[in-house]
DNA sequence: GATAAATTTAGGTATTACTTAAAAATGTTT
DNA sequence: AAACATTTTTAAGTAATACCTAAATTTATC
């Protein structure tokens, strides 16, 4: 790591949503839907972009919208292995339905720890896709031991 | 209940930690303990009560001390049995030590929902203990179904 | 080119959580 | 009890997060 990132809940939150339109769906997120999404004003979206766009997770052009970066991508990637592995854990431990696994693992994701994360993944066998069959991104200090 | 209690993660702290004090250990919680525990400035500790008993969560006089009320001890026991109960699910589930169990249900514990914690403490058969032994508080909710 | 829609800027607010410096209260010592 | 030390509080800040409205600007559409 050449620079530290530090991702607020909120920041976080948007590059989860910006991943899962740009790369999964192959869309792009606009303004105005973040704005929708979160619910807040469209103003509070143009700077949230910016905001990321200061620390390199999003490329973003005024006017014409933004793009995550390839470090934006690990971050995005980072935390959508934490709410998956979560999802896993709620679903095949505590039996809950996927949709209740979901909103559940949006609380807290963010605050799990990388450690704590790996563990449940390695108690299950290092599992590649979510409940809803979604990817589970690979952890290198995970998968090594 | 009657108003809504409204706790920031670190009014939580403070309530958890005064609890531990005031009610396991027969002790009180004075401004320059809280201040080194939380390593912040006895000014920030001195601001901090005051927010809670402005919040009726603790009996507070200046130069005195502060001691928790009935409806701070509720939401300290609230906060404690969430921690607790992760706790087990840590070392029963992960096979965490103690302390790890401990250090990752800290970050977590305010952000859980009442209903997980339910769901796992129906999960371990309302267990009345944590891993270290300490007490962990019923929930009429958790207990009624 | 006018008008509509989307987006951004400017200039706020509120909350949380922290700080330092000085004042005030309390405790201790002689 | 006066002097000194310690603890605590007040006052007056700062910084970050996350939101807002209103007006300006840009882009898109008729």
């Amino acid at each position: 790591m050449r620079v530290k990132i530090s991702l607020t809940p909120k920041e976080g939150k948007y590059l989860t949503f910006m991943y899962r339109k740009q790369v999964e769906e192959d869309k792009s997120a606009s303004t105005t839907i973040l704005a929708k999404s979160f619910k807040v004003n469209p103003a509070t979206a143009t700077e949230t972009l910016q905001r990321l766009a200061k620390k390199k997770l999003v490329e973003y052009t005024r006017y014409y919208g933004a793009k995550l970066t390839e470090r934006g991508m690990v971050e995005a990637q980072r935390l959508l292995r934490k709410h998956r592995i979560l999802e896993i854990l709620f679903v095949k431990f505590l039996r809950y339905d996927t949709e209740k696994a979901c909103e559940e693992a949006s609380k807290i994701e963010y605050y799990c720890s990388e450690d704590l994360i790996n563990t449940i993944c390695r108690t299950y066998g290092h599992p590649d896709t979510c409940p809803c069959s979604k990817e589970i991104f690979q952890d290198s200090t995970c998968m090594g031991r």
